[in-house]
DNA sequence: AATCGTCGTTGATGATCGTCAATTTTGCTC
DNA sequence: GAGCAAAATTGACGATCATCAACGACGATT
């Protein structure tokens, strides 16, 4: 899909689907010309790694297709994931503006298109558009507020009350409605991430994937999720949040 | 009055011990002079809160003495520390920046010294200073590695590997070097906020603390923690996250 | 000195989780 | 389709944790 970028390209990166979020939004010519000329698109298959942890970054990228996955790794096995970049998102930008290595890993979560943007085109834009220095800043400031979401989650929420919360905000990004009323997810990603996301093992997921079965508050299938009442679910964390 | 800076009123914040880790460091004369005009040096006593979770931004705060905690409530009376802010550190900047409401609390733990920078000083400071808005990105980057470090551990280590982690971090900040070899810290923090920060509750805490006197790896008398070896401490975590 | 509220510790108990292991299912390659 | 490796599920067990409760310690206030 996103069989996009055929036309337009001069103008800013018309390859994303550009909204006022990213962080090429509104360019001027000049600045859409640098970007066009310096950026690449390229498909990735489910499991493609877009760029490595401890690697040296090379520009930066630009999903404009599917669902990316921020992963990070150590010597051990293990493996969390802490992202999940969307069409519009611009990934690796930390290590490009700090000059270091990744320190994540990125990967497509089924098939993708991301662009990537190679340092001297950013360089020239960054120096001629003050205003792309100041739409990065927000971005990385969305970004940790988002962290800290997180980790006041962790620290409060139930590993139960965790994956419901996951799970409600996959289906805002990749729920289906139906026709009764429930909505249904094609999940992203594996158990063995879920399980990383919520901060637990991969079997505990699935014993509590099980409860969440029995309760009757979501179907699973592989990685088809099927929930009757996504209200439902949500009054499970609503109580604790607000009240 | 700001009854701080008793001398070089025209240079970069000397109030604040600006090293170049600093988002103000490296300014020139004019922007100095425009810093000194909008900053205004308050002293506050332990516990005492430098900006509330929910009020209006108004302007940013630069920490020059003491230790400031950032911390995120909800309306179920959780409380999680989020952040340790030290001399040097710009906090507030977010919702400034983003003109949105503080996110989080930040508040004195034990007796320190935040100067104020009101809106109008900081408007005119970015607008001239180019830079200064590129300091302040990759100072929200090195946040958001901080928080993905700290999300990696949530999700791989126990609580007893957290609150070790949590310690040694805490000897780098507020360790003082024995003649045997030994360090004592001063924990800047109650039994309760360790806890939020371990993402645990504060009995479970007493508890692990216990194991690690039994163990002998570390004394714990109030806020007063001796370690033997420091070394021996991290050998813990050491073989879990290189090996 | 007496009171009050918070903090910290400790105990008991049921719930949850991590680990190891066995098994089934899935997805991919040939 | 056969075969294989990884993923996913399920069971069993010990370890750990959350919760409720009781109690002592401490600081602040009166």
């Amino acid at each position: 899909m996103a069989q996009s970028c055929t036309k337009h390209e001069n103008h800013a990166c018309v390859v994303c689907h550009v909204g006022p979020r990213s962080v090429w939004h509104d360019l001027d010519e000049t600045a859409s010309a640098l970007l066009a000329g310096g950026r690449r698109r390229r498909e990735y298959g489910s499991g493609e790694v877009v760029f490595v942890q401890g690697e040296q970054n090379d520009g930066v990228h630009c999903v404009s297709g599917g669902t990316v996955g921020i992963r990070r790794l150590d010597g051990n096995g293990n493996s969390v994931l802490l992202e999940l970049a969307y069409p519009g998102d611009t990934i690796g930008y930390r290590s490009f503006l700090t000059g270091s290595e990744h320190k994540t890993s990125a990967e497509a979560l089924g098939p993708s298109v991301v662009c990537h943007i190679d340092r001297a085109a950013i360089t020239a834009l960054l120096a001629g558009n003050p205003a792309l220095g100041l739409r990065f800043l927000k971005r990385s400031i969305g970004e940790l507020e988002h962290a800290h979401d997180m980790m006041f989650r962790q620290a409060t929420l139930s590993n139960r009350h965790k994956l419901v919360h996951l799970l409600l905000v996959l289906v805002q990004r990749h729920g289906r409605r139906h026709s009764n009323g429930s909505q249904s997810i094609d999940l992203p990603v594996s158990r063995r991430d879920l399980a990383s996301m919520v901060g637990t093992r991969h079997e505990t997921i699935s014993r509590i994937i099980g409860r969440l079965e029995t309760d009757g508050v979501a179907h699973f299938s592989g990685r088809q999720v099927t929930i009757p009442s996504v209200e439902a679910l949500a009054g499970e964390i609503d109580r604790l949040i607000s009240a």
